[in-house]
DNA sequence: TATGAATGAGCCTTCATTCAT
DNA sequence: GATGAATGAAGGCTCATTCAT
């Protein structure tokens, strides 16, 4: 139908607006620093509208930080790569892709709001650090199973990777408002990976 | 001047009280969900006289995150005691001293005001984080020169430890609202420093 | 024309449900409590379907209130009963057709608003209490006429009847959110009839 | 203390100027329909101001009816005044102190808020019409209790007296914006006496 | 000096009513 | 003609900060 297909749209299209503008603002202004009221005119809508869309503020905020979680997608490796240039790249996409969504401000507002929002702050931490972890181990697992690696505990091993490149980019970018890709990771992220070699590499 | 004495030390009965309260309610609700007439409350003290001793609410609160910071004693190591032995114990002292503090919740309040407090954020970053760090690095650097690991770049390795620790147990209770110090933390430790050791020991 | 015909009667039915749900939720929740929307879902139309039938909320809310002021029927009483019994039944009636027609909810509403639509509450009284009023005073009358009571002024000795019993049961009701009829009126609705014939009758 | 006698004074002249520009509002507009920041104003206060004297706009509604609601005085009658002229005296005093109190009005909006505020609707019934009451069927007693008066159920007595009286002045003033005492209403109740003098004097 | 009352600006949310299709 | 989305104008309430004593 004619109509109800150019309803949908429009409100499709006021719902992803209000959400870009949410997130705008609440990555700039925290959860408590945004307003309603912005976040509806840069979203050119009215606070009433905004609020047919989600019913509060706070599931505007749950939405924009669920919307923020999509699916990363690991590249595929060349064949012919060597294991330490594979791991490097995977990890570079980890950095790369953290950077790109600026999970960074992300991650802070949703820390920000761990005492008054504990479960979307789970779920974040479940959906958005522990899931992306995860496709690290089933890499680790299956390089071990081929007997790339030798065999150990795989989460162990991830936690250890993971661990460094987190301390040297990640946390630094938690408290430096920081949303661009550092410089010249890969190097680090190398010898990283060097390491961990010598200790479970075959 | 006894009088004025009386009064100095009246006056900052009171800075402390205010102070001590400030840092409850911020870590209990974040620096928005934070009331300055609740704290003043909270230290037994009028508002005018919380705003006579920090004029705005945003410079009680740099007052408590720096007040926060102050000196961790590394407890001395038994002669003794196996290298391994002894890492495990400062770096366990590091999650304790963490844990303590209650140093996730103060970084969390932290964290969430980054974009508006940057100054405050990179001194944190600075001296809680940082700083913490080179003592490690010190230490490392000891170790090395007195033939005990083998030489390399000692803020490499101690981001290696750090970060592996960091990522089992300072990263998911920044989600978690989590105050206690996780138990057996010492498991995992002695196993991330025995993989240093592997890499680094002699 | 048939196509007209099946427009109007759904047009008919739509004004309908629209009055039927407005007098439910006025009823329930006030003037001000009563949500337009609320009431267009409830009719099963669109608010704008709402308010072409009705050009506002105080429309639709006249509407329902003048809706509910339907003619009363004063069942007609066996000839060989007594004066008492006769009169104890006419004033039962009175009150069961308060109750049945959930009338103090209605009067409720109509006195809340008697400052904005006052003459809605002028309307109201003269057509839902003097009228009402009017035909007992009639019976009166003709009892009077027929010798069976002394004669005296029909609207005063109404007056003391109904007075009487809106003491007693309508009243309390107006502040009890009573819906259900009070029981055992009866006896008091007796007591009131005989002390009335000790003063009237003959 | 002087400062501390200064301010609850001031205080207190803030809270009376609130609770009579409320009282003002709400039986000008009902209780949804009176803002606070009317209030505030009319009581030359801030909102801010209004909410520390009253904790919220219910609070402050159910403050303005209690308030209206202090003690009743009845007038001493004459030794040598007849009964009947004493009883005329005590119902005209009741239509009186109702009409002085602008009681119809405040209970209109008491009556409006019975759906909402069940609890205070029946404190003001219990403690505005039913201590009021009470009070009259306490005369009624002494006067069964001198021999002036036959021995009856003094309650059901004074509900003939008061119903009759209510459904000629207060039933209709619920009606009609009425604020004024009516005329001769003096007659009207010196008939209703006359009548219950019938019944039940000696 | 220390106080507690006072404030004005602002925030979240709702609702009667209109508009584009 | 009927719809559901959209709106602008409040409204209740809070809070960092100041002021009169």
């Amino acid at each position: 139908m004619g109509l109800e297909e150019y309803r949908r749209s429009v409100s499709e299209n006021k719902h992803a607006a209000i959400l870009k503008a949410g997130r705008k603002h609440f990555l700039e202004h925290g959860y408590s620093g945004a307003a309603a009221a912005d976040i509806a005119r840069e979203a050119d809508v009215s606070t009433a509208t905004l609020y047919k869309h989600f019913s509060s503020k706070e599931e505007l905020f749950v939405a924009v930080v669920k919307d923020a979680d999509h699916e990363e997608e690991i590249p595929p490796f060349p064949d012919n790569a060597s294991l330490e240039d594979t791991m490097v790249a995977v990890l570079n996409n980890y950095l790369i892709t953290h950077f790109e969504k600026n999970a960074t401000a992300l991650l802070r507002i949703v820390i920000a709001e761990v005492p008054g929002a504990p479960d979307l702050a789970r779920d974040t931490f479940n959906e958005f650090i522990v899931s992306r972890y995860q496709k690290l181990a089933d890499i680790v697992d299956q390089l071990i199973a081929h007997g790339t690696l030798k065999p150990h505990d795989s989460h162990f091993g991830v936690r250890l990777l993971i661990g460094a490149i987190k301390e040297h980019y990640i946390w630094p970018a938690l408290f430096d408002n920081k949303t661009t890709m550092p410089e010249h990771a890969e190097d680090v992220i190398r010898q990283v990976v060097k390491d961990y070699l010598r200790l479970y590499g075959t």
